[in-house]
DNA sequence: CCCCGGACTGGAAACGTTTACACCTCGTTG
DNA sequence: CAACGAGGTGTAAACGTTTCCAGTCCGGGG
């Protein structure tokens, strides 16, 4: 029943023919078209499969490109690992997802083990390692990163224009007469990027920031820093650095009666699938993570052949919903304004090119 | 700069060993400790890493359970991913997760493309294969499977019992003095056995069953299905196959002017991140997807040795939110009840234990 | 003093491929 | 007609491990 898989020597026997003929036969070398067919013909009869285990020992590669990433859970990161396996894909190559859960030695440890494995290249996404320890534990296999959370250094890496987005999103808010606009950050990397770029667009639109309250990405960051920025009376819209802190933030508001947008205008970060099911749907700047995993994953490929280190920089796009709208009492120095009116849903791309 | 890895050999000289001894004293064999000592600090020295792709060709395993899922996008599976590899780092041994997205051919080729890598193990996620096919993909490596698409055979599965989460949500709407209750049921495997359960359930509370209409498990099936039952003016609740289909239901339903829950109670299926966040929050079963991934990998690792062939049922629960209510014009032949005015959230366990 | 067995070690054979190299057989060209 | 090259084939050596088997070296019991 259960018989042992043949092997290329079995073929080799069924077909008369020696392994090396077999194995150019398979692989496209040159070989006669009789021979081709018996070999063929023996290929089906005995059901055989190429071991790949095998044949990465002799020829060094594993037609597979490893990934390390947060989690599974989040929609972002799972586009992200969409996105690469859509181009490993044309390349007939595979990707391998390890999740290390944003624990520096899980990170280090999956590493290890996708290179115990032979993978021929490595994304990395949201890496916290220090280059030094990224050095020592990828050895010379190629690294691509995507919103790399340590510092940088001359590996190629993707990463969203996290600054176009926040001034599309502050633009948004100023243009509808927002004039104190609070901010719930993120302490991460892309979180203070974010929140720098917040300072700059707000000076650019010549406003004075908010209150600026930093949290963990999550509902409950948004939740706790929500109190913050509700005290105060005279912040008429809240930028938030991620989609879950928005989200913590409306339950905040709602729980103590601030009508959305009506009261207060709330932006997220993100677009995760839900963002369009929240009451109100979400205004907010959607980061493409397909697009993201796709560039990484071409970046990775190329390392090889590829002289230069880019960093690409993927645009972001503000998606305008219904939780932004003017102030219900707009500053009377500013001059008046009529009350946005958006689409259902109405996509503005953030002003930056796709890659610098 | 980026020398060949060490290998054995390389060790076995630092270490003036033979390569047998390196190889024991790297897999716990019997070595003495001065040999030992050497071996570690030779090891060290040249930063030795062992190649899995080299042991796995020798030991015929490669320490990977091959996972087979429709896609990393939704929720459930991605938590379903989550569980199985919980249990598989318990065992030392990592997963490998290649998607298929619904279709049977890229489910094939997938799981050939699993076995060229030797992988120990195969949990197969909403498998639509049929079992002879299924065989001959297969072959010899255990399989378990996870609500399964297709029609059973002997191989191990857990499954959700979905004829449970059906009757708690049921008896739910019937106890809250709903009558006439709808279905939008789906198309695959589990919406069947779904819409079976619901006429089952029914049946048990004693009432008539309200108008059921089949489409997709998405948005899109559930807004198109809505119109059929928004249409029944006597249909004052709607059990959905699915969160997704419930949340077209309630765009649809929104559109039109009826109110949730007081002009209408919607029940979903699947408590998928988002279903608290609708408005309103949605009443759901919950399916436990990283338990279900549990134990689909304990099954497949427990293969060899395990002499039944179990069908595991998970027990679903019942969430309840703010999308039931009572309805709003009692059916006058029903006692009166009065308004349950559930907590923010509760949490019902339903009534069949965890297997079977 | 011999023998036995336990603790430890090394040589060598696998595992299933790819591929360098040598060879053989033609037909073609000078 | 000799030499050559193209096309096709097979032998054998890798690739980096694990593991079987046959040792070697001891100490202790007969």
């Amino acid at each position: 029943m259960s018989r042992p898989r043949p092997t290329i020597h079995d073929v080799a026997r069924e077909a008369g023919a020696s392994i090396a003929t077999v194995s150019r036969a398979l692989n496209g070398g040159v070989v006669s078209a009789a021979a081709r067919d018996r070999i063929e013909a023996a290929v089906a009869r005995l059901g055989y499969r190429r071991n790949d285990v095998a044949r990465g020992l002799v020829t060094g590669r594993s037609g597979l490109v490893g990934v390390v990433l947060p989690d599974l859970i989040g929609p972002l990161y799972a586009h992200m690992a969409r996105g690469i396996e859509d181009v490993l894909e044309e390349h007939g190559m595979h990707a391998m997802l390890v999740t290390d859960h944003l624990e520096p030695d899980a990170e280090r440890r999956a590493i290890e083990l996708l290179r115990a494995r032979q993978v021929d290249g490595l994304v990395l996404i949201g890496s916290r390692l220090q280059p030094a320890e990224l050095r020592a534990a990828a050895g010379s296999v190629p690294v691509a990163h995507v919103q790399r959370d340590g510092p940088d250094d001359d590996a190629p890496q993707v990463r969203l224009d996290d600054a176009a987005g926040v001034r599309a999103a502050v633009e948004h808010l100023a243009a509808a007469g927002h004039r104190r606009i609070a901010h719930l950050a993120g302490t991460r990397r892309d979180g203070i990027e974010r929140r720098e770029a917040f300072l700059a667009a707000m000076a650019a639109a010549g406003l004075e920031p908010g209150p600026i309250v930093a949290g963990g990405f999550t509902e409950e960051g948004g939740e706790a820093a929500a109190a913050v920025v509700l005290d105060d009376p005279d912040v008429s819209a809240v930028f938030c650095a991620s989609d879950r802190m928005a989200v913590g933030l409306l339950h905040a508001a709602q729980r103590r009666g601030i009508a959305v947008p009506d009261d207060l205008s709330v932006v997220g970060f993100d677009d995760l699938t839900w963002a369009r099911y929240l009451c109100p749907p979400l205004t907010t700047v959607r980061q493409p993570g397909r697009e993201m995993g796709r560039a990484a994953a071409r970046l990775v490929l190329d390392a090889p052949f590829e002289a230069a280190v880019p960093t690409l920089r993927i645009a972001p796009t503000l998606v305008v919903r219904a939780s932004t709208a003017a102030p219900r009492f707009p500053d009377p120095a500013a001059p008046p304004r009529t009350r946005q009116a958006p689409a259902p849903e109405e996509v503005i791309a953030a002003d930056r090119p796709a890659s610098s």
